[in-house]
DNA sequence: AATATATATCAACAATATTTGATAAGTCAA
DNA sequence: TTGACTTATCAAATATTGTTGATATATATT
């Protein structure tokens, strides 16, 4: 995977806003299932596809307890975004002015 | 728009890697249409099309120049995409245990 | 073992996004 | 004003994503 592949599968999995909203219930730390389905007024099997979408990327992290599946956002990849939006931020050396056209 | 729907559009503009090539130029200054496709072996309608989705998030800014469409990075986007991962790592305070399942 | 519960996966469908080639619009130069 | 050049837009084809309901899997309880 190339360095702007995986950017763009991060920022996928954050492209979408009930997966936004996931990640912002998590923000008050892990959470399963069935109380997110309750929160955000979602069926069973959309979450699921969801939370996929976001573990796939590295975003949240799962834990199983018994039946229930807890989800938690995943530090790391807070960490990796942050080092993204950072590298928008900071200016390249300007190439030389090519006379493309 | 909401909040999530509005993060999503900023995201998804990003979520793509051919964008996120032509922000890497733009990271270099500003630029012109006939160089990215020079620099990015990207077709014409190809790049139009992922410029606008980048303009019409607010992720770039456009000027003219005679025939030429200068193509640059928006500072002001930059700023919010950095404030929205902010916030993804700042806890949110605990919710109280809802007790669903 | 049988049943209930929580979640994942699947298949079909619907909705969106992306690519491509063709054409239009704007600008410049002769 | 004609022609060349740069870029945008459009329409058609394709590809990718998201939703839904049904079913499967894993765990717990009886």
């Amino acid at each position: 995977m190339t360095h702007s592949e995986r950017a763009a599968e991060l920022f996928h999995a954050l492209a979408d806003p009930t997966r936004l909203e996931i990640l912002d219930e998590l923000r008050a730390g892990e959470c399963c299932v069935c109380e997110l389905m309750d929160r955000l007024q979602a069926g069973q099997s959309r979450l699921s596809f969801h939370l996929r979408v976001l573990k796939e990327a590295g975003v949240i992290q799962d834990r199983r307890e018994g039946r229930w599946m807890y989800y938690a956002v995943n530090a790391e990849a807070l960490a990796e975004l942050g080092d993204l939006v950072d590298s928008f931020k900071q200016a390249k050396r300007a190439r030389r002015v090519a006379g493309c056209c």
